[in-house]
DNA sequence: GGGATCATGTAACAGGTTACATGATTCA
DNA sequence: TGAATCATGTAACCTGTTACATGATCCC
């Protein structure tokens, strides 16, 4: 390999946050907080936990990362003589982000029942309206996924192993609009 | 959080290998071979490379792992004035591995469209009869899974986030377990 | 002679995890 | 008085990635 001349980064492109991240922005936009309460709002059970686990140490550092990025600032608080805690709070750039996040389905099947479910939970917090903007937008992204995997598999013979792996993507597509489908008749 | 009593390592568990390093003693079971070649036969378009990717550096690391665990030999040889390359083969204990894993159903729904299609990968080399027995098992796995979720989702209301969640990897399963009977019946 | 390919590695970084560390307050 | 909870962090480690590095041979 010669000394290859990296992707220059003129663009600046920042590396899109993490599920986790957006999950503190989205309950920021309800109330300021800071980082205790929201690693409760994770733990609590059959909510957010199971589609955005984040751990102790992660949490505090990607409110640290957030704050950088100008996402959301942090005010220092001091009560009697407890431990100062920092309570944070959507900026406008973050919200704004936010919002977009919202509308944008995701790219991969995968992310499905994991970062779109994320969304769909923020989206409701803000009206039906806004769920089913999302929810349209995620079955167009996977209606033309399952197309693509159909003509690729259309070119392999039945036999081979690489027409399994298709045919697994296949049918797990296929499932997940069908599911979609039913929560945007529900809608 | 208290000064937790760690899982204390008795039985001195060896945590598992990874997918890739099964499909290099999968490989190395057919013929013996070195670094560069298992590399080729990962990049080979169709094939593995989209069940178990592994770039270069992890694969040589992986190699050097499994030959401390005693579960590949190599045996260096020098080719006129070519750069040493060392020939790896299976030892018996990695052969006994292999085969344990060859027969194990994979736990996690995740991991059906990726290790258990490794698994099938290797399996279908040894006959349809390997590939019969390890559908079966999966399949009586992920029909475990599935009556747990359905049992979960019927304690929750349909209004709830929560049931979303099950529902969507309800789905899911169902449609994993179709998938599988179907390939089972092609057999 | 020079680029593709053979063949094997190291270094640095990125992202997460477990474990460690601290200290106040609340409540039984 | 001591356990649980509030509140916030650091340190070490694990796993994988990108990038860097080396040098021979094959073929045009």
């Amino acid at each position: 390999m010669s000394p290859s001349p990296r992707p220059a980064p003129d663009t600046l492109e920042v590396p899109a946050l993490s599920p986790a991240q957006y999950a503190m922005l989205g309950l920021l936009h309800d109330q300021p907080a800071h980082g205790y309460e929201l690693q409760r709002a994770f733990s609590a059970a059959g909510d957010l936990v199971d589609v955005a686990p984040i751990g102790q140490p992660a949490l505090y550092a990607a409110l640290k990362e957030l704050v950088a990025r100008g996402l959301i600032a942090g005010s220092e608080e001091r009560e009697g003589a407890r431990p100062l805690r920092t309570t944070y709070a959507l900026t406008v750039e973050g919200d704004r982000l936010l919002g977009e996040w919202l509308r944008a389905p995701v790219k991969r099947l995968r992310q499905v029942r994991l970062d779109f479910l994320l969304k769909v939970y923020f989206a409701r917090r803000r009206g039906v309206r806004v769920v089913r903007a999302l929810v349209d937008a995620q079955i167009r992204v996977c209606h033309d996924y399952l197309a693509r995997l159909e003509e690729r598999a259309s070119a392999l013979s039945p036999d081979d192993f690489a027409y399994l792996v298709v045919e697994s993507r296949t049918t797990a597509a296929r499932s997940t609009l069908d599911w979609l489908h039913a929560y945007r008749r529900r809608l």
